[in-house]
DNA sequence: TGCGCAGGTGTTTTT
DNA sequence: CACCTGCGCA
């Protein structure tokens, strides 16, 4: 036997050795499937397969890279570096780039982001003029994303009928229109969306036989890890893709499917083995990461799901310890309590930084822990959020090297034509766009005949100094290398110049991005080829590739210690000896956005799944009963997830009081404890009222000032005063001994009593 | 055309 | 609370 199958259990050999036909590995959390990829990818190159036709799609880039390592290792020579291996976003992308010209786009088409798009959908809602209220940049671009991940066009999409209907029912009917301007505007602007490199992927094999027979016979072997979290569109292009020889394995967890809000369907697991005859499922149940005590409180949390692949996941570990849970006053004091915590864990157990992850449901959350580690020296590292590509000076700048490499790109165009300012304004960008419009020309192209687009004196003047500029840019291409054309372009233009002349804080950092922003394009073009390496180093594959990089793939370089923070989804596919579940409440965790339906609701206990089984040692869920949210205080019950653990693997010592770092008096300290833990397991410290069993809640809308009204915890209150917007609307109400609140009617429960 | 201020408005999750 | 937008003024 081959010595890298020495170290795998039975389904895992299996699952390696089973190289010829359809196969589905149905890998349980932390069962080694990344492991079982590569040892596969290496036994497929060790059985003689040419690396170079092997297709590996993975989630982010990071996976990839440390698959292609884990596969050198394997091995011990470089054959992996021949793989085709990445995101299913910049894999297709490199592939549009050598056939993107059939489609009619230029091979340096620019990879528009989020928020590229949503600009170009602004700029149509007012071309039509259309109210930017109800056609909202973020709805409207949500909506064609997902029509696009099922693969519908403008065109069938306007002719949808239900589609149609169900648009005029929430009295946005024009988003038909609004996609088809947008579609053909990317298009003018040879632009691609995240979603077009799917689609025009899509396009290219169905319309064009000989580029589907070139890959299919290319990729003699295609592998799919988190098979999960695939789309429709993703799903045609493997099956496409590997129609030929049927040597597909996908790998993928139902109970991890947590993208269903980027068009990812579980339904793509169980269509997998409809599409094919004989499909071999593998099911890896073992798990070798985490206590049995931790793994334990997962089954059970996730039995609760109705619509799941039933699985036996199992471990040989010790229980460990039992999970912690832990209640604090505020977000603020659950901050200092993470803090404290992860102090005290160092000082007694000897860990450092980088065993411990704080994991919170979305990215707002992470600013009470920043700043509580902070305080305490430990060192932290905050992934996701903004990504550094999407800061506004990093955007501006590298506006102006998509403009070099494709003059077509509008949006660029008109990030950088007024900065730095050079005195060009919306009106003469409008003149310019109704020319453009009206004759059918780019952007660009009307810049360049600015006499004839009626533009005079100053304007004109700048406007062909600009043009002048951006020529002598591009003419340097060819003389120089990416990186030196790039300072150039900041020197002469001005904008380290303009950077450099604040020395604020903030601007200061903003200077150190740019000479980082110049660091990357300096290292990524200047790397020798390797032999047989097949990247593209020019500054077009660069700027498509900044585009696509995951907030994964910032971690540069070797493993830093110190304290991980992020959101639950981002830690997908990572592990921890320490997680610190945080804002485990309702409303939040369960998301107020997805808990009215039974498949949102699914999903999020889905991603609570996830998150507990990111942990090898310890698991710490932490909750606040109230938090800052919009700048006033609201209240939230404990997270229903936190009912679905077993008891018996919790210590709830942590959760009887909670953790008081904020100075506040409480008015009755012998609180009613004991009638609480008897209506519920999870006590309610801070409790001094106590409603009636059937207090419901009433409609928000109908409060009025002057209403007498009862809280579930401060108890009865007259609202004094309303303010807010319609949407958003906060009381203020005196509650008595318990003083004046101010209350946000979306998030508390009030019952309105006369 | 550009800047400063007031007011409104919004927070899932991400390629 | 922060950020962004729109408006008024220089």
């Amino acid at each position: 036997m081959q010595d890298y199958l020495l170290p795998l259990n039975e389904p895992q050999r299996e699952a390696v050795l089973y190289t010829e036909g359809p196969l589905m590995i149905v890998a349980g959390a932390g069962s080694g499937k990344t492991k079982v990829l590569t040892t596969r990818i290496a036994h497929l190159i060790h059985q003689g397969v040419d690396s170079f036709r092997i297709l590996a799609l993975t989630f982010t880039n990071k996976a990839a890279k440390e698959m292609k390592e884990r596969i050198e290792v394997i091995l011990g020579n470089h054959e992996a570096r021949n793989l085709y291996i990445g995101t299913f976003h910049s894999v297709f992308s490199r592939v549009l780039r050598a056939d993107a010209e059939r489609l009619g786009y230029p091979s340096n088409f620019t990879i528009y982001d989020t928020d590229d798009a949503k600009s170009v959908i602004k700029s149509i809602v007012k071309e039509l003029n259309l109210d930017d209220k109800v056609y909202k940049a973020s709805f409207v671009y949500n909506r064609i994303s997902t029509t696009k991940n099922n693969l519908y066009t403008y065109k069938e999409y306007r002719a949808d009928n239900t589609i149609q209907q169900e648009d005029a029912r929430s009295n946005r009917p024009m988003i038909g229109e609004i996609f088809e301007y947008y579609s053909k505007r990317c298009f003018k602007n040879g632009a691609m969306d995240f979603d077009d490199l799917l689609v025009n992927m899509y396009i290219l094999l169905t319309n064009f036989p000989d580029v589907l027979a070139k890959y299919q016979h290319k990729f003699r072997y295609v592998m799919i890890d988190e098979y999960q979290d695939t789309n429709l569109a993703q799903y045609h292009i493997v099956k496409l893709l590997g129609a030929l020889n049927e040597n597909i394995c996908v790998v993928g967890d139902d109970a991890q499917s947590i993208y269903s809000f980027r068009g990812a369907s579980m339904q793509n697991i169980f269509q997998f083995q409809k599409d094919y005859e004989e499909v071999k499922v593998i099911k890896l149940e073992q798990n070798y990461r985490s206590t049995s005590t931790i793994l334990d409180a997962a089954n059970m949390v996730i039995s609760k799901n109705e619509n799941q692949i039933k699985k036996a996941l199992w471990t040989e570990k010790e229980s460990g310890e039992k999970i912690k849970l832990a209640c604090s006053f505020t977000d603020n004091d659950e901050g200092k309590f993470v803090a404290d915590a992860i102090m005290e864990q160092k000082l007694r157990n000897h860990f450092s930084n980088k065993d411990f992850a704080i994991l919170y449901r979305t990215n707002a959350q992470s600013r009470a822990f920043e700043e509580s580690l902070r305080r305490l020296g430990i060192k932290y590292r905050i992934f996701g959020g903004t990504s550094f590509y999407q800061r506004k000076e990093v955007k501006d700048y590298v506006a102006y090297l998509r403009i070099l490499v494709n003059p077509q790109d509008e949006e660029s165009l008109k990030r950088i034509i007024n900065y730095p300012a050079r005195g060009i304004g919306t009106t003469t960008l409008n003149k310019i766009s109704i020319v453009a419009q009206e004759q059918n020309k780019t952007f660009w192209e009307v810049l360049c005949l600015a006499t004839e687009a009626g533009i005079k004196g100053n304007t004109l003047t700048t406007i062909q100094d600009f043009v002048l500029a951006i020529r002598h840019f591009q003419s340097l291409l060819s003389k120089k290398n990416a990186y030196e054309v790039a300072f150039e372009i900041g020197k002469q233009c001005g904008i380290v110049k303009e950077l450099n002349a604040d020395k604020s804080v903030e601007g200061l950092a903003r200077y150190e991005n740019i000479q980082e922003l110049l660091n990357s394009i300096k290292e990524y073009t200047e790397t020798p080829d390797e032999e047989g390496e097949v990247v593209e180093r020019s500054l077009g594959s660069y700027l498509q590739q900044i585009t696509l990089l995951t907030d994964a793939d910032q971690n540069n370089g070797e493993e830093e210690d110190a304290v991980k923070l992020m959101t639950v989804h981002a830690s997908k596919g990572l592990e921890f000896p320490i997680v610190f579940l945080v804002g485990v409440e309702e409303n939040i965790f369960p998301s107020s956005m997805s808990m009215y339906d039974r498949a949102n609701l699914e999903e999020e206990r889905r991603l609570f799944y996830v998150a507990i089984t990111r942990a090898r040692e310890k698991v710490w869920i932490s909750y606040a009963n109230n938090r800052y949210r919009f700048g006033s205080l609201i209240s939230n019950e404990p997270s229903r997830f936190i009912d679905e653990l077993p008891k018996a693997l919790l210590d709830m010592s942590l959760a009887e009081k909670p953790t008081f770092k904020t100075t506040f008096v409480r008015s009755n300290p012998a609180s009613n404890d004991h009638v609480i833990q008897q209506k519920k397991l999870i006590p309610k410290p801070t409790s001094t009222h106590n409603p009636p069993s059937d207090f419901v809640p009433d409609n928000p809308t109908n409060m009025k000032t002057g209403m007498k009204v009862e809280h579930q915890r401060f108890g009865i209150g007259h609202i004094i005063s309303m303010e807010g917007s319609i949407s958003n609307q906060v009381a203020t109400i005196n509650f008595g001994t318990m003083g004046e609140k101010k209350i946000m009617l979306n998030y508390a429960k009030l019952r309105i009593i006369e």
